[in-house]
DNA sequence: ACATTGACTAATT
DNA sequence: TAATTAGCCAATG
């Protein structure tokens, strides 16, 4: 695994504003994006992101990445949920998953919160 | 080179 | 909403 990859994936984690968090698709999406505009080979997916997280996620906010189905990781879902609670992060009334429609947030979206239009293809 | 595995996703049922 | 199925990218043995 590369160190590229791997820091441009932890740098993206790190810059995910507290009560906000992003979906490992849209993390890959965006870093592999980034190494498109760097004229590198595009490379990830969302099991990358995971991977990499479960390797070297030790150093950044992790429970801020959540899965397309606004749940943590299933092996962490508990500290992940706590910490979010902590942050203040919008959870559904279930309380056990982020209320993506709220809280999805990625490079350049701001501090809008109503964001249209999303980058990940879905 | 092939098979297995994983902090995933999307479409079906 | 939850369970199944199939597809996915890259690492590992």
């Amino acid at each position: 695994m590369d160190e590229e990859y791997l820091e441009a994936v932890l740098d993206l984690v790190a810059a995910v504003p507290p009560g906000r968090v992003m979906t490992y698709g849209t993390v890959a999406d965006v870093v592999a994006d980034g190494f498109v505009a760097a004229g590198a080979t595009a490379r990830g997916g969302p099991r990358q992101v995971g991977a990499v997280l479960s390797r070297a996620g030790g150093g950044v906010p992790w429970w801020r990445v959540v899965n397309a189905a606004g749940r943590p990781p299933v092996t962490h879902t508990e500290r992940a949920l706590a910490a979010l609670r902590a942050e203040r992060t919008p959870l559904t009334s279930d309380g056990l998953r982020v209320d993506l429609c709220r809280a999805l947030w990625w490079p350049g979206a701001g501090p809008v919160t109503g964001g249209p239009t999303a980058p990940d293809g879905s």
